[in-house]
DNA sequence: TATACGATCTGTAGCAACTACAGATGCAAG
DNA sequence: CTTGCATCTGTAGTTGCTACAGATCGTATA
């Protein structure tokens, strides 16, 4: 028979397991606080809790959004103390995905120089290159 | 009557002037050594000619076009190394251009999902938002 | 109960590509 | 000669992790 200690408590392999985030990276965002410092173990080992892996889970999901580490912080920092208003989310969100809309401005400028570029280039093999040309130019 | 040692020299300021890179990171490529180590006057001034403006220009231009510090390396060693082909060039801009078609993608794909977050919160002053449910949501 | 072995621990250093100091000089004009 | 901006070196910070090293924990099996 087992000495069930705590039951419920995730080890840190499994939160990583479950929720796809690299162990070295929850401990990193232990360490950045935007995870809390879990239960332990006599042993010294964490012991997560179903609110802290959802925690993790809502932090996974927000980096695939591309929302920064400070964002996620102002997110949960909303949802802790339980005080945001829908209002707020939606504004960060808004501000967020104006970001994203920014840089995909910006790199569609690059395909279509690059395109350009690639186009213009006869793949010869001579010394000579209107790639290179292009670079060289000064703007 | 001035004592010119070095008409043709240019000052570290000016080079950052004239090609928009900044001072510290001018001298960051000269660690890293994509750019040479320039002469100095007496007083140990890095003194900058022609060619090394030209290089500058040439790494500004291709970091504004999304080339990494290693993609530049291998471009300017094909460039210094004068025994470059058209198509050396021509395929690592080729690779280049598919890697920014890919980031374009995944954030269109961000876009797309933020939108959808964004057009389903009702900006209630309520502490329910769709945005913070999507985000808990576990996938 | 002993032991083996994987899981976890802490702490530090590394990655890209810069940027930002501090504190000491260089240099040119008045 | 002094003022004052420009440059110098060297180091540490940024973002968001990742990768160790070397030690300990925890548990399944003999």
């Amino acid at each position: 028979m087992k000495n069930i200690t705590n039951p419920r408590g995730h080890p840190i392999g499994r939160m990583s397991r479950k929720t796809g985030v690299n162990i070295e990276t929850i401990r990193y965002y232990e360490r950045i606080a935007i995870m809390p410092k879990p239960d332990r173990t006599e042993g010294g080992n964490r012991q997560y809790n179903d609110d802290q892996l959802k925690r993790l889970f809502f932090i996974r999901r927000s980096r695939e959004l591309g929302f920064s580490i400070e964002e996620i912080r102002a997110l949960l920092g909303m949802v802790d103390h339980n005080d945001f208003s829908c209002g707020e989310v939606h504004d960060l969100t808004v501000t967020h995905l104006a970001s994203v809309k920014e840089k995909i401005a910006s790199l569609k400028k690059l395909e279509n120089a690059l395109t350009t570029m690639v186009a213009e280039c006869n793949r010869g093999d001579v010394p000579d290159c209107p790639i290179v040309d292009t670079l060289f130019e000064m703007a």
